[in-house]
DNA sequence: ATTATCTATAGATCTATAGATAATGC
DNA sequence: ATTATCTATAGATCTATAGATAATGC
């Protein structure tokens, strides 16, 4: 047994990652809802996988749905903190594209190196729940921070001022369906934010907005 | 009583769209998929909705899988049959630019107006399942096409040789989670149809491709 | 005879709670 | 005393089937 607590010990020995049952849990069930969906996977499945009795998952959650909150927060709360600190750097530290090209490449690395595809849960029509008003703000807050940085990043080629960033933040998400129909591929992440710096009208730029961003990624992570 | 064959009448007036009891069920299934998920939702309120008894369902579909698989097929086939019908074309009929522009602006108005927002249901996990082999067969192809348009059309500017027909793809599929966090504007499909032609290299000559794109939706659909 | 509905129900779940039990630390 | 597990179960579903009933067309 992983966790080192007090508690009649396990029947099974653990097959999971995770230094606590309660992650262990986590990881069970984040496969089962990305590989079976949310409301069609039992708590018993998820029991199961991780080899204690159903009833067992109540002493570490209170409900089904908090097992769902603490994995969609896990989701978005990396490239938000990222986000938010490339967003606030200092003026003359980098440029407005290499900025949103680096939250770009950082939010796409980690949609597609993760070890489940939890993305796909952003789309399901439970999670447009009050229930989930942390992740659904955190979500709209990274989405706001890509238009931002794609506003100021934007050059004059017409119609991609509008959404620049907006159409990042699409392409970047866009990952995540990628994934699951099994086409990522290690560029994929670079190719996205590299799309988005074009539509930003920065295509020229985009060696030197390469290496800017490549250096803000290693400073703030 | 919108269907006119035999049987013992409805005990409520419908207030569904459709011509047949078959099409208010699936209309009634799709608002509640889309809104409270698929496994979320019960056989029972899809009867409800329709104002029949839940076990009259099954008169009409075999099983609740045949209302989903219904429901997706819809989503593509017109879709599909357009795009196949624009690559088919003639050679010098329309530039390869066009042809792509065609498709995405044709699919991507049809994601963004369609009634319901059936293209969340694309993203279920049950769906990735042989059971739906109609419809993930048709959206491969439907990628298929984008990709060898996007191939065609491609412009000497580097990294977008490799995927700009995929990226337009997913640029309009992008449309959908759009279209569920309530942002798509009567702009958006053109949008997501421009950004994809500008990551071919064919930018500059947008106003030319679109207007070729108008004469070639205008023709075939 | 055919079609579309209904009532009734079988049988299989599924979530969450109550309360017992075992292992540990104080 | 606290923590983590267990057994047992309440109560509420949920899908699908069986068979009766009514309306229509032949």
């Amino acid at each position: 047994m992983t966790s080192a607590g007090p508690g009649r010990p396990r029947h099974q020995q653990p097959s999971r990652p995770g230094a606590t049952a309660r992650d262990e849990i986590l990881d069970a069930a984040a496969e089962l809802f990305t590989t079976q969906g949310y409301a069609s996977t039992s708590t018993r499945s998820i029991a199961d996988a991780v080899g204690i009795r159903q009833s067992s998952l109540y002493h570490h959650f209170k409900t089904k749905d908090d097992i769902l909150e603490d994995l969609l927060d896990g989701t978005v709360s990396g490239g938000l903190a990222f986000a938010r600190a490339v967003a606030a750097g200092a003026e003359g530290e980098a440029a407005p594209g290499s900025r949103l090209h680096a939250v770009a490449l950082y939010d796409g690395t980690q949609l597609c190196s993760a070890r489940w595809n939890l993305g796909i849960l952003y789309h399901l029509p439970e999670v447009r729940n009050e229930r989930f008003a942390r992740f659904l703000a955190d979500r709209q807050e990274l989405r706001g921070l890509y238009r931002q940085l794609g506003g100021s990043a934007a050059g004059e080629t017409g119609m991609q001022e509008a959404g620049g960033g907006d159409v990042t933040f699409r392409l970047v998400e866009s990952l995540i369906s990628l994934r699951a129909d099994g086409l990522v591929t290690g560029d994929s992440p670079l190719q996205a934010a590299d799309a988005g710096l074009v539509l930003c009208g920065r295509g020229p730029e985009l060696p030197a907005i390469r290496a800017e961003s490549a250096a803000l990624i290693a400073r703030f992570s």
